[in-house]
DNA sequence: CGAAAGGTTGAGTTCCGTCAAGTGTGGTGG
DNA sequence: CCACCACACTTGACGGAACTCAACCTTTCG
């Protein structure tokens, strides 16, 4: 709930706004103002219609939907630098929840669409991030298409690999699992029990070790990528 | 592999073009060049690296990857008036290709990029059509996550039944199924059996009726509703 | 300390994938 | 015109994989 400081934001240089010249940027900071969420706290409802967008600063998201039963349904995580909201439709399809404890740079709609129509700029941006967001959901829509629960669960731990590595062509070896097991579950289409047993599976294998409940080494990336088909 | 005629192009006030004035689709129509493809053509392959994009005026589209066994997995299907191909990667990550004889407008990557730079209003109308793509994605990871096949197959028919329809809000009752059975089950990730048994049973449940193989009719959309989730 | 939430494990059952055989149907060529 | 073939689709039997239900363990937090 307080006002911008560009200069300092951790993600100034990867986020779409890091398209703009300085005094476009000056103009986005007036518009614009920080929030804070802390995990679990729900950004913004689906079916709401004031309808507002965001760039992730710090920690991260789910965009999430919720059947007849309360099972989640998770569609997307978004990491920092990540953009969300509903540009285009007049209502929110979908959840957006905090993962973590997050903060986010939050524009209502009608004062971002004025900026995109101003510095064309930030439309090219925005183009580059959603083709980067279709990418990873196609990417998950090919990891739930795998029929069996292991390769899913394998796919979703070498996806969690790369993600935590800093050199983008190699994986992590040791990471901790941004996600609870109903998350997974819900991420994969899958229940929790089925996600905890194929976790178990995976290290009596060799192919993991884990440390506590989120904590996963990998021991042999290998045979974890062969699975992973 | 003939010139434009962007002035009786039937996806000509619904694809990204649209948005342009007409000198600016004049020089769009000079960098771009028809090509027809036949049902199961290859339009670009996985790995590709002579970038290419386009957008579909007839004929439907199929996103593709295929695992080591050779099983196909739809990632998404393309509608005319959408747009195909890679702008930002190096490489073309996945298969596309024909389900039905089809018509593209093609244009060479830098080409296009050059074309978006000069024309903002491009920009704009390719990150609505990218809004729009991401959302079907996204119904795609919800429909893909229901945990039984029944609610995923009844959810297909009924995504069919609405892209059937004129009207935007009701359903079509009587439609042509798009897809093989096998295509359908590389969509939901299910096998082409269990597609053909969770069919029989919604006819024997009086659900849907079918006329051929490819022929629903909806007999009661309330109940297929009701199953969907 | 107790409660709540996340996680694991076990037993039983249902569902879906696999393998295999069989039924159209459209297309090609004799 | 018909024979043949390829392809899409259907149907059945069977076994294994994943879901359900239930109990229990662990960690965190008030």
């Amino acid at each position: 709930m307080t006002g911008l400081a560009c200069d300092s934001c951790p993600v100034r240089d990867r986020a779409a706004c890091a398209s703009l010249a300085p005094e476009e940027r000056a103009e986005l900071e007036r518009i614009g103002r920080h929030r804070s969420f802390k995990r679990g706290e729900t950004i913004f409802a689906a079916g709401d219609n004031d309808p507002m967008c965001a760039t992730l600063i710090a920690g991260a998201l789910k965009i999430a939907s919720y059947d007849a039963d309360g099972v989640e349904r998770i569609l997307a995580l978004v990491h920092p630098a990540g953009f969300v909201g509903e540009m285009f439709a007049p209502v929110a399809h979908h959840h957006i929840v905090a993962l973590t404890d997050s903060k986010l740079c939050c524009f209502s709609r009608k004062d971002y669409e004025r900026a995109i129509s101003a510095f064309p700029a930030l439309a090219g941006a925005l183009l580059r991030r959603s083709a980067e967001d279709l990418h990873q959901s196609r990417a998950l829509i090919d990891l739930m298409g795998r029929r069996s629960a292991d390769a899913r669960v394998a796919g979703l731990l070498m996806a969690f690999a790369r993600a935590a590595s800093d050199s983008p062509c190699h994986p992590a070896q040791r990471f901790d699992l941004p996600l609870t097991r109903g998350e997974m579950a819900g991420l994969l289409g899958l229940t929790i029990e089925t996600v905890s047993r194929q976790l178990g599976k995976l290290e009596a294998d060799g192919l993991i070790r884990r440390a506590g409940s989120r904590g996963i080494e990998i021991a042999n990336a290998a045979r974890l990528e062969a699975i992973t088909r």
